[in-house]
DNA sequence: GCCAACGTTGGC
DNA sequence: GCCAACGTTGGC
């Protein structure tokens, strides 16, 4: 794909849930169980394979990003929805008016030191990224190819 | 464990 | 369609 295309993105988990030693172990997962609707909207409409993707470890001490992934599907429904043993069954996604969509999601590499959130917030360039402004809570979060670059090369 | 920020729900 | 109440997220 032309570079152009390409986007990033910052999925966060939490490791308690799954981490990126699982995603390491694993090889591949499916990025199920988003409801929020603006993250939903950011797979379901912008998410293409081959889009980079920093793996971030949230609600952990220190808060930070563990490694980088990579997206490997288009988006598709997520059929956790329609489980309703499942954590995240919503009884308004149905097969024919699916809500809520996944992606796959393929381990690339993991930081041998996570970069941390006080590092990110730190650093020249990464002010304006989506992860450090105030209240920022999506799970699935836009970055530039310009922050893609700085965050990635803080471990090179 | 606290609590600010934010999204969602539901009564009106 | 407004907005108060409520639930959740997630850094600290």
């Amino acid at each position: 794909m032309p570079a152009s295309e390409k986007k990033f993105w910052l999925l966060k988990s939490e490791p308690d849930c799954y981490s990126i030693d699982d995603l390491q172990r694993d090889g591949q997962t499916f990025w199920c169980g988003v409801r929020n609707y603006q993250a939903r909207n950011f797979m379901r409409d912008h998410m293409k394979v081959g889009d980079g993707v920093l793996y971030y470890h949230s609600s952990v001490e220190p808060p930070s990003v563990a490694g980088l992934a990579e997206v490997c599907s288009e988006p598709y429904p997520d059929f956790t929805a329609l489980n309703p043993d499942d954590d995240h069954f919503d009884p308004k996604h149905t097969p024919d008016n699916p809500i809520w969509v996944m992606v796959d999601v393929r381990f690339t590499k993991k930081f041998d030191q996570p970069i941390t959130l006080a590092e990110i917030k730190a650093t020249p360039g990464l002010e304006t990224m989506v992860l450090t402004q105030r209240g920022s809570r999506l799970s699935v979060q836009p970055v530039t190819a310009t922050e893609w670059e700085i965050v990635t090369a803080m471990r090179e």
